[in-house]
DNA sequence: GTAGGGTTAG
């Protein structure tokens, strides 16, 4: 255990009235105008898009542009395109935050010459780069397999007229952690540490990156040695910690841990609770998840949205989805507002006790409480249709994605393509096809395992000729040893 | 966009 005293801010209450729901008047409204602009820009050849969105009537905003570029989030090139055609609009001139979209968007599809040009053009315009941008950068770079690259990012921050400090220090650690290099990280915190006065945050970042890849001692070595350099653990280090034992299994000591937390009168909070109720509910301890959270009640800690959300999860995997539902509609007795994480949540349940019905009613109550499907309800929808053999209809939900309101990410491309092999028609192989040369064209980068069975499938099915061409595509994505290179 | 809790699937 720890030899560390708890020295943590008073724990502050929302009121309930917080997560009331306001009252809306139900009216049929036209869709919202950046619906409508992803729609164009969708549909709009690239070369007439400046005069298109000129003849459009709205007035711009960056708070629109913001919007249209999150409806576009999963088509890259389409949303670079809106970005650089509004770019030569008469009457706009973007803003730093429609730059750091632009910039995130670009380093995701790696092109990583856009991005540069657009950090030079930002400069120019003396809207940055800010300490936001590099963060974007420098986690595009780790998530891409270059960590390196996104540590000298922030070593030459200077050079761009970007000063480096402490939040800045911080933030290139959690970028390495969150991309699973929490080695890289603490080297770098060690070396670092005199010049940037790495503080408590900085440690909780380490030991959270530890725990990400279920090594809890070593966390516990980082926050151990934190305490010896005299910086105090917070509320959050603890948090951490306890996370970290329930995430490797250690029931007994996440509970130990907790009883101790209590026992020196830390203020434990709505996070600590939710924590050990996930915890205990995923070990299958569904009694004691329960009893954790009818106690926080009683120590006058209030659940939020997401303890609700961790019980009902726990109950619909470890209990049943009917013991789960009555939760759900307690929580909306209470006056909480539950968010597209709760009705995905009970959405997953019905789909999983094959109840697509009930499920389908869920997403209508969703609907009608203003709480549009996502890009997660979609794909559990189409998840569990190809579960049920009913390819069909999970096509349908497809569809119904593509016109626009909600596009397909990597993970839907991902699950429709393997459905593409269950009935084994040599049709579906041709979908599969399509598929995969869509994805790509939209900026995904298919696993090399995709590729290969899609391939073999083709082969298989005496489509010699398609096949050929997405060895092409595979190539052109570098998705291909050396030596096989077209 | 300086740290901690809730969505995925073997």
């Amino acid at each position: 255990m720890l030899t560390f005293r708890c020295k943590i801010p008073r724990t502050t209450h929302r009121p309930l009235s917080h997560h009331l729901t306001t009252t809306t008047t139900t009216t049929t409204s036209p869709p919202p105008p950046q619906d409508a602009i992803a729609v164009l820009v969708l549909t709009t050849d690239p070369k007439t898009l400046t005069t298109t969105l000129e003849a459009h009537p709205v007035q711009w905003t960056p708070e629109l542009v913001t919007g249209v570029f999150k409806r576009l989030w999963n088509h890259g090139p389409k949303a670079l395109q809106f970005f650089d055609a509004l770019d030569y609009h008469r009457a706009y001139a973007h803003s730093a935050s429609a730059f750091d979209h632009a910039v995130d968007i670009a380093a995701r599809l790696r092109r990583y010459h856009t991005v540069w040009a657009l950090l030079a053009r930002m400069r120019a315009r003396r809207l940055g780069p800010t300490p936001k941008t590099f963060a974007i950068v420098a986690e595009r770079y780790a998530a891409a397999g270059k960590p390196d690259r996104a540590v000298r990012i922030f070593l030459s921050m200077h050079h761009h007229g970007c000063s480096q400090d402490l939040k800045s220090f911080n933030t290139i650690l959690d970028v390495l952690c969150k991309s699973k290099r929490v080695e890289k990280a603490y080297s770098l915190l060690k070396v670092f540490r005199g010049r940037f006065r790495a503080d408590t945050i900085s440690y909780n970042i380490i030991a959270n990156g530890f725990c990400l890849i279920n090594r809890t001692p070593r966390a516990l070595e980082v926050l151990r040695e934190m305490v010896e350099r005299g910086l105090e653990p917070s509320l959050t280090t603890y948090n951490i910690l306890l996370k970290g034992f329930f995430r490797t299994g250690q029931i007994k000591e996440g509970w130990d841990f907790f009883l101790q937390m209590k026992r020196r009168k830390c203020e434990i909070d709505v996070v600590t609770y939710t924590t050990v109720v996930h915890g205990f509910g995923v070990a299958g301890e569904v009694k004691r998840a329960r009893k954790v959270f009818d106690e926080m009640i009683g120590m006058g800690v209030l659940p939020s949205v997401a303890t609700y959300n961790a019980l009902i999860q726990v109950l619909c995997k470890k209990d049943s989805v009917e013991n789960a539902i009555v939760v759900f509609e307690e929580m909306l007795r209470k006056g909480y507002v539950p968010n597209s994480t709760t009705y995905n949540v009970v959405i997953r349940g019905l789909c999983h006790a094959g109840n697509m019905d009930e499920a389908m009613e869920y997403i209508s109550r969703m609907k009608d409480d203003k709480c549009e499907p996502n890009v997660q309800t979609y794909n559990l929808l189409i998840r569990y249709h190809c579960d049920a053999g009913e390819i069909d209809k999970a096509l349908e939900v497809f569809e119904k994605m593509g016109s626009g309101e909600c596009l397909p990410n990597l993970d839907t491309y991902n699950v429709l393509i393997s459905s593409m092999f269950v009935r084994k028609k040599s049709d579906d192989l041709l979908v599969a096809g399509k598929l995969l040369i869509e994805m790509v064209d939209r900026g995904f980068l298919p696993r090399k395992f995709t590729f290969n069975r899609v391939l073999n499938g083709l082969l298989l099915t005496g489509n010699q000729g398609f096949a050929k061409e997405i060895l092409r595509l595979q190539s052109k994505c570098g998705r291909l040893p050396s030596q096989f290179r077209l």
